[in-house]
DNA sequence: TTGTACGCGTTATCAC
DNA sequence: GTGATAACGCGTACAA
């Protein structure tokens, strides 16, 4: 290949000559290893500084077939949701050293599955997923890796290897309890179509249970989609048919929600008192409004923390539980009836 | 080294033998470059796929001498501000076939810089930084890389490489004028404790001065701080001496002024009647607002996109503008004075 | 404590 | 159109 030995480049051959050691002395010193004496290392570590040497992580990774990289895959972050769980994860994983190949899929499986491809690519030493619905195919390649994987936000009892996360359709049933304890019979949905998001669904289905078990009148959805989630509860509210007056309007998310409950309010109703209005998530927004919007708070950063932790653990060799469920925390606001 | 020759591993090795040809006809053939008729090709490509055969990303990189890997590195993902950028740039880079390793540093300039060693370990195609402050060594690292550097969301005459963002202090200065024009003259500011985030303290020297320049009272800096800026902008309000009688209060950004809003109402204030309230960025959640807070609007994902279009340019040899400055938007609301 | 030989999986080069 | 060989930068195994 002959490719010419770029004088400006410098490796660790650079740097073993100058310190007139062998490369392998070299190597030693820079991880901190065993083999070398301490005045060498100390001798070798301020040469490569000063010439400005340091390591080739893809040359590591293929001498160790194995690689400090973790694949992550978020849904979005257009709110605040997967913006908190990133945030606890990255942490975790910061401190033991692992960098994170990271993308959004917005939704869509296909999208998931590229990326995956992507990244496997990068031989990463696990990967993350959002929710536990995903294409065939991306089970089959996920196996075939031979990696651990952690699927995030969701569970299952069948994960593909281990997962973190709410149990989404136990979440709405609690809300949709909540409200039907509250009296509520006529309720109605805003969120995005079905099939869109898979926990959005399996929130519904929780709701819409909630609210046969009392022998209210069937829930009725409402599709919405769009970027801006505040102007898709907006959106949403307005398709209400109110001559059927439904007596709660319960959002996909805290954002929509407070679209909605602005929606709400110029067209002139009372929150409470005409209608009911709830969010879903607990996000910062809803809990610092003068009028709290009823909402289920989700663990959301402690799914990040606990996420990474059980990655790690996996990591090193250890076994740690392959389901794990966190709790929601209803959090009844101001836009619900009083007990 | 003789580890085991792990028979379950399949690399381009036995790809080439189950095809009978040798492993350069395979990488050609799966990299899609001439030099191989179609017909091997095809079969070469499909024998892959059964065989579970995919590149090593890695391997190429050592090859190559060069990734398809681009470094990130984000304050936050906290406020929609950062996910805007990040999500218009994504998908360019995406497109133009690039992986991404980031991170957020939390405002932390040691931390961008230990993110930044650490992923420049991997060779990176480029590095993109928030901001235009850093330390010393990291510019120092990044200049010795030789690799294009892009730098968002704020702008110099001088960047490292190529910068696209807004001028932070004119935006100070635009909303300032503003306010000036309205009569406003005895301003408070609620943000970020000076030395925090240098755009933040930017925007407040742009505010500072359109306020001096009308000869008005000087604006007076409230430090708050914490995770959440929805209450971090109540608090924020909460401290100021409302004996003084200030006729506005400026806040950092939306999420805080909307909490400061919060506060305002609780303490029976009427916005704008007996005080004035202004955030920034133009987020969803203001504009969806029944009383629009007044802000001005940053083009986070025209950022996002064009900052990653340059740098795809500068990644194909070409010579983008370095310096590219966005113009902001005035968004008057209802929570100042109407003209 | 230090050095040597080889392999990790891929691509550039050049010969056939 | 196809193949052999030498890098790419580093770590493991073992010899010195």
């Amino acid at each position: 290949m002959s490719r010419k030995a770029s004088t400006d480049r410098i490796g660790i051959h650079e740097v073993a000559k100058a310190a007139g050691v062998s490369l392998m002395t070299v190597s030693r010193a820079m991880r901190g290893v065993d083999g070398v004496s301490d005045r060498t290392r100390k001798r070798i570590v301020r040469l490569a500084q000063e010439m400005g040497y340091f390591p080739n992580s893809a040359a590591r990774a293929l001498a160790v077939t194995n690689s400090t990289l973790v694949g992550i895959s978020l849904p979005t972050l257009m709110n605040d949701v997967f913006a908190d769980v990133l945030s606890g994860m990255r942490r975790t994983l910061d401190q033991a050293g692992y960098s994170s190949v990271m993308d959004t899929s917005d939704y869509d499986l296909a999208r998931e599955l590229a990326w995956a491809e992507r990244t496997l690519a990068w031989r990463p030493a696990a990967i993350i997923l959002t929710g536990v619905d995903h294409l065939p195919d991306l089970h089959a390649r996920l196996s075939r890796a031979r990696i651990p994987v952690l699927e995030l936000w969701d569970v299952t009892e069948a994960p593909i290897d281990i997962c973190v996360g709410i149990d989404h359709g136990a979440a709405g049933l609690q809300l949709g309890r909540h409200l039907a304890d509250l009296g509520y019979r006529k309720a109605a949905y805003v969120g995005a179509p079905p099939g869109f998001d898979p926990r959005a669904d399996k929130r519904f289905a929780g709701l819409a249970r909630a609210f046969r078990d009392v022998g209210a009148q069937a829930l009725r959805r409402i599709p919405v989609s769009g970027g801006n989630s505040f102007a898709a509860g907006a959106e949403g509210f307005g398709q209400i048919d109110l001559s059927d007056r439904p007596d709660v309007v319960c959002f996909l998310t805290d954002n929509m929600a407070f679209g909605g409950l602005m929606a709400a309010q110029r067209a002139g109703l009372d929150v409470p008192g005409d209608i009911g209005i709830t969010g879903f998530n607990g996000l910062d927004l809803t809990t610092v409004m003068t009028a709290p919007i009823t909402t289920l708070r989700t663990p959301r950063r402690q799914i990040g923390v606990q996420g990474a932790k059980h990655l790690l653990a996996r990591l090193n060799g250890l076994t740690p539980a392959p389901v794990t469920v966190l709790p929601c925390e209803l959090l009844p606001g101001a836009t619900t009836r009083q007990v």
